[in-house]
DNA sequence: AACTAATATGCAACATTTTGCATATTGGCG
DNA sequence: CGCCAATATGCAAAATGTTGCATATTAGTT
């Protein structure tokens, strides 16, 4: 059988609470997010199969002031199987950055260095925003790691290193913009600063 | 046209040297692989497709004591597209870490305390050796970074970003192994002390 | 002389992810 | 009332990545 990872995050974020495909995208916007992503086509085609194998079940639902929604739960099955899979081999990926901006780093030169310059600066504003997430759950929920349930342990080491990892970015992407300003021509820099202040 | 960026990291790891499918692959292994892997099947079948659309030229050559290969050198049409790729927007995927152990992580129990300690263990391994690499590469060809020309500067920052989140990565695996031998029945975390001293 | 390893290239099938489109309901705004 | 936004679900195709296999050359080992 395939890895599909995505499969396990689903039916790990089904663990606590059961969730309708729309909740399911919107989470993967956040929290398990964080480590994976997937579009609310993926998340559903996938919510089909897990229920034709039984490893979930979906209950239609009326709302009131919304549409239906289907809601699905973990099954036993689906339990077991995530347990299983918690020990099976995976290929060890060592943090590929897979970003695209770190090939056009090894591009950079005098007519693309402002535009790099920016496009670091947005990198920077979205991890500040995202810090900012992550500290809010860490402070909510949290708070006090040794009195966690050891499961919520585990979350908690992930959260740790998102929150890190999130930090080393944002010092990163200071120590590139202060070498790319030295590059920039007199005009965009002085754009840069103006944007800055403003 | 699609995003395609390992297109774009073939051609430039082109910029400086001609390169067979076979020198590719192998670069993908190290440098810019850190940023972006590919198989060698990636590598090949992409060769012939920039190959007929005029982007890089291959030529034949003969060896002694190996198999012939190719060699593909970037042409101006290459170095242009290249150029023009590096200006245009990409989607900002913010470090993603798609690391399936990061979900794994949040099935944590005691069933699975022990398989998950030594996963971490092999990680960290394997990050301290990748980062004995990066250091190796920036002693030996970014000691001063201040004299490097411009587009070396771009490579400098990309390389430091990569060493900078390894030695992240290293500090959250001790974190998380501390966390985690802690919750290790004692059979286990004997193995485990014996297994570090070995 | 057969066997193994490294070099060097490639196809076909499959798995996974992304993109573009399509549809329906309800609430609020002007 | 018509329009827009958010909720909620889904298909089909294209792009991208992985796996398994196949092939050929040369060097060194058994």
């Amino acid at each position: 059988m395939p890895a599909m990872a995505l499969r396990y995050a689903i039916l790990t974020a089904l663990i606590e609470d059961d969730l309708s495909g729309y909740d399911l995208a919107r989470s993967f916007d956040k929290s398990l997010g964080f480590f994976w992503k997937a579009s609310h086509q993926q998340i559903y085609r996938e919510l089909k199969l897990l229920s034709e194998r039984g490893w979930i079940r979906g209950t239609a639902e009326a709302q009131t002031g919304k549409p239906d929604r289907i809601l699905y739960a973990l099954t036993d099955n689906g339990r077991s199987a995530l347990d299983e899979w918690v020990l099976q081999k995976d290929r060890m990926r060592l943090h590929e950055t897979r970003d695209e901006l770190c090939i056009k780093l090894y591009n950079l030169s005098a007519s693309n260095v402002g535009y790099l310059h920016a496009r670091i600066s947005e990198r920077r504003e979205e991890m500040m925003r995202r810090l900012f997430l992550y500290e809010r759950i860490r402070r909510n929920h949290y708070a006090d790691p040794d009195s966690l349930p050891l499961r919520r342990k585990g979350v908690y080491l992930a959260l740790m290193g998102g929150i890190s990892q999130g930090e080393q970015y944002l010092a990163w992407c200071d120590d590139a913009l202060r070498l790319l300003s030295r590059e920039l021509p007199e005009v965009d820099k002085a754009a840069t600063a103006s944007a800055d202040t403003a």
